[in-house]
Order: C-alpha cells, then structure tokens, then sequence
DNA sequence: CGTACACTTATTGTATACAATTAGAATGCA
DNA sequence: TGCATTCTAATTGTATACAATAAGTGTACG
C-alpha cells in the first residue's frame, strides 16, 4: 500500500465536488454531505436551526447512518455543533466568532498571499481579474457570481502558497466567516472588488510585501465593516 | 410500575447527575475516541498502520457503529485519514508535513503568545516554570512528564490569547507535530526547557514582542533540527 | 392555581444484519 | 512461466431494529 496517495485534503475535497462530473459515483455520505453543505451555504438551514435526523436522512433520500456520517464531517469543519445525547445544530456565526476568526485570517492569509507571490500561474490570474471586473458590472449585484469569485481569487493564492497545511486551515476558517458574511454582510460585497483586483495586482507584480499588505487591508477591511455595522 | 420499581428508578436519576457533575458520562464513542487517541500517541498503533474495523471495535468493547464515529472525529483532528472504500489509517506525519505545520505555527502561535503576554494568571506561570526546571533534572529524562509539561507552556498562553478559534487551530496543529517529535525527535526533546522558559520569562515580562519571539526562535528551532537530524 | 411527579412520545445512541466493494487466491491459457 | 480472468474471502458501506435518553403531556396533590 502507498502511503504517499492516501491523503485527501479538505481543499481538495472541495474542488473535487466543484467538478463531479469527472468524480465516478460519489456514495450516499458525500452525497449527504455535498448537499447538507449546499444547504447551509444557501441558507435552507439557517443558523441555528436544530436537524432531525430521520426527518433529514429521509429527506435527502439516504439512511441515518450517511447521514450522521456527513453530519460529523461538517462538525470538523464547524458548520454544524452538537451536544452530547442532543441534535445537531446548524451553526451560528456570531460577531466574536467571525472577529476572531477574521483575525486568524488576516495573519494567515496575508502569509499565503506573500508565499503565492510569485508562484500564480498568470493565464489563471488573468481568468480571476476578468470575473472580478464582470461582476462588479452586474446589476443587480450577482450574489451567487461573487461568491464563486471569492472563492478564485482567494483560492488562487491560498493553493500556490506552497503549504497545504495553511491551505487546509485557511479553507475551514474561510468556510466558517462566509457562513457570517452570507448572513450578515449581504451589503458589503461588493465592496470586495477593489480590494480583490489590489490583491491580484500585487500577486501578479511577484511583490510580497504588497501582497501580504493588501490581504491584511482587505481582511482588516470586513472587519471594520463588521465592527460598524453588526456590533 | 410497582413501588420498588420506582424508587430503584428514582435513586439511578440521582446517581447519574450526581456522576454528571464529575464526570460528563462519557458514551461508547467518546470512549473509542479518547481510547484511540491515547494509543496513537503512544504509538501502539503506529503510523502508516491500516486499521480493520470490526477488530478494533471488539478490542475497545463498542460495536463498529461508534468506533466509526470514533475515528471519523480522529480523521477530523488529522490523526487518521482515509480513502473511499478503503479502510482508515493512522497518520504518519512526514518531514513536509510536519515543516509545513511547523511554519504556521511559528506564524501563529507566536501571534498568540504576543497576544498572552500580560493575560497569562500569574500562578499557573509559576506552576509551570516550576514544573519546566524540575523535569529538566529528571535522569534519565522523562518522556512522560515532558510532553505534560508541554502542553502545560503551550496550553497556558494559547488558552490567555483571547482568541478561541486561534486556540483550536493551535489544538490540532500541535497534536500532529507532536506525532512527528514523537517519533522522530525523540532526541532534541531536553532541549526545549531552556526555550520554555524563555517564553515563560517573556509571559511574566509582559512583553508582547519578547513573547512572540521566544515562540518563534522555539519553532524556528525544532524545525531547523528536524531538518538537519531527519532531512 | 401551581408544582412535582409519573407517564407517554420523540429523538438520539448502539448493535447488527446485509449489500457493495476491494483484495487476494486459484485457475486457465498462451 | 507470465499474464489475465474468475471466483472466493475479507472488509467497508448502508439500512434498520432496538436501547437509552430527553422532551413533552397530563394528573394528582398541596
């Protein structure tokens, strides 16, 4: 047996589901787990909410056991939490959480961003550039669009920075503050373009400094937004 | 119900939250965790070493159901991985793998210990410099009490720093680089009580920079031992 | 009325049977 | 022998029954 293949990342497993066309026949605890994910992020479970589990399992066609299962793989990632002999309970990104995680980012983050300098392949970072200025244009602002465009230029630096450790956790503190900014920060989107596009520009100038800079500026940036608004 | 039969009732309710207050009445998968988790890091299950469920669930006394469970939260934590259809394995934390959390770990512990300085309750300081000078005389040095006073340096700032999600992150970073050193550091363990105490030294101080420079240069240190003794 | 207690119901925790899949052995053929 | 193929055994994946527990409801008693 190959000790070299057996990993499989969080970062990877989430690019494996973006495409599941080439993936063969996912079995029914990813197929719970894709589809509990799709749910939380679109708010069909909102925060708070407690899961029945047979009404669930029921629901998304598979047996409690999956189901449990894909539960249990979103509580490591902290989209849902559960008490001993109580039900899963979708979770609630409050303002501290959010804070203090955007924090973690802002430190973590920004090192990527200085590690990728540098290293992104330019063809993909022009692909990111064009969908940052095409959705700035939309109107009314394409809220499904940007969180797809997010998700490119942050992913692009974060899997070029050369540490798949970072990357991972980066992935899951990400997963998490979205779940605030989904939420909570519908206004402040659009704001991000700008500071995306600052962002690109440093990586594509292999400019380090800058490009830690303008990571942090951008985290520091929701956070303010955050801070003002929420709290 | 007869009589009898409801005061036995009545005196098991009062028994079990009395147990309650001490102990959390730990079930059949929290059992299989803190069992599992125990001996991988003892290493009577070692790295790179597949594990045959049904085996290890008659070994703990659960049924597969809960070790499942068990093992799917270790998977979470990065001590077990697994493929589709294939059976768990126990984590062998390699040279990159271990550089690469070493590297954010520098990043962010550091970070926490700045945050700590002038946070940290002055008597669990004392307790642990104390603890810190008198495992440096054990000889033959004890390999035991050293990863307990460990956690008990680390554990003390991370858990001052103000920042819970940062802390988790330092939770399950630290578990597996300690699986590496473990292994495969065995050697330079001694060495760290020196570091320690500089961190300790700075913590007292107060001193934010001082802080996160002693956690830094301890990082910095394992990793450029690592790289010399096992590169 | 209100409170505490027993009782019923709903839900999570666990064991186990079975299905699907994989790995390995045996077999056939060139 | 070497290779591919088919069968067999071992193991993981899933469904489901049942046990333990928590939540809710009604009732007796003060």
């Amino acid at each position: 047996m190959d000790a070299t293949a057996r990993e499989r990342t969080k970062a990877e497993q989430a690019k494996a589901s973006v495409r599941r066309s080439a993936t063969p026949a996912p079995n029914a605890s990813t197929r719970a787990y894709l589809a509990l994910s799709n749910m939380i992020k679109d708010r069909v479970l909102k925060g708070g909410q407690s899961i029945v589990e047979q009404r669930l399992a029921d629901e998304l066609g598979v047996s409690r056991t999956p189901l449990r299962e894909a539960l249990q793989r979103l509580e490591g990632e902290g989209l849902v939490t559960k008490l001993s002999n109580q039900p899963y309970v979708v979770r609630q990104v409050d303002l501290r959480d959010y804070l203090q995680s955007m924090n973690v980012r802002k430190i973590l983050e920004a090192e990527a961003a200085a590690l990728a300098a540098g290293r992104v392949d330019i063809t993909a970072l022009n692909e990111a550039r064009a969908h940052v200025l095409e959705l700035e244009q939309s109107e009314p602002y394409d809220t499904h669009a940007h969180w797809a465009c997010d998700e490119q230029v942050h992913g692009l630096f974060i899997n070029a920075c050369g540490n798949k450790i970072m990357a991972d956790m980066l992935f899951e503190l990400r997963t998490t503050t979205r779940l605030f900014e989904i939420a909570r920060l519908a206004d402040r989107l659009r704001r991000t373009s700008q500071e995306h596009i600052a962002i690109l520009d440093a990586l594509e100038a292999s400019d380090a400094n800058a490009a830690r800079k303008a990571m942090a500026a951008h985290a520091q940036s929701l956070i303010d937004f955050a801070v003002k608004s929420v709290g």
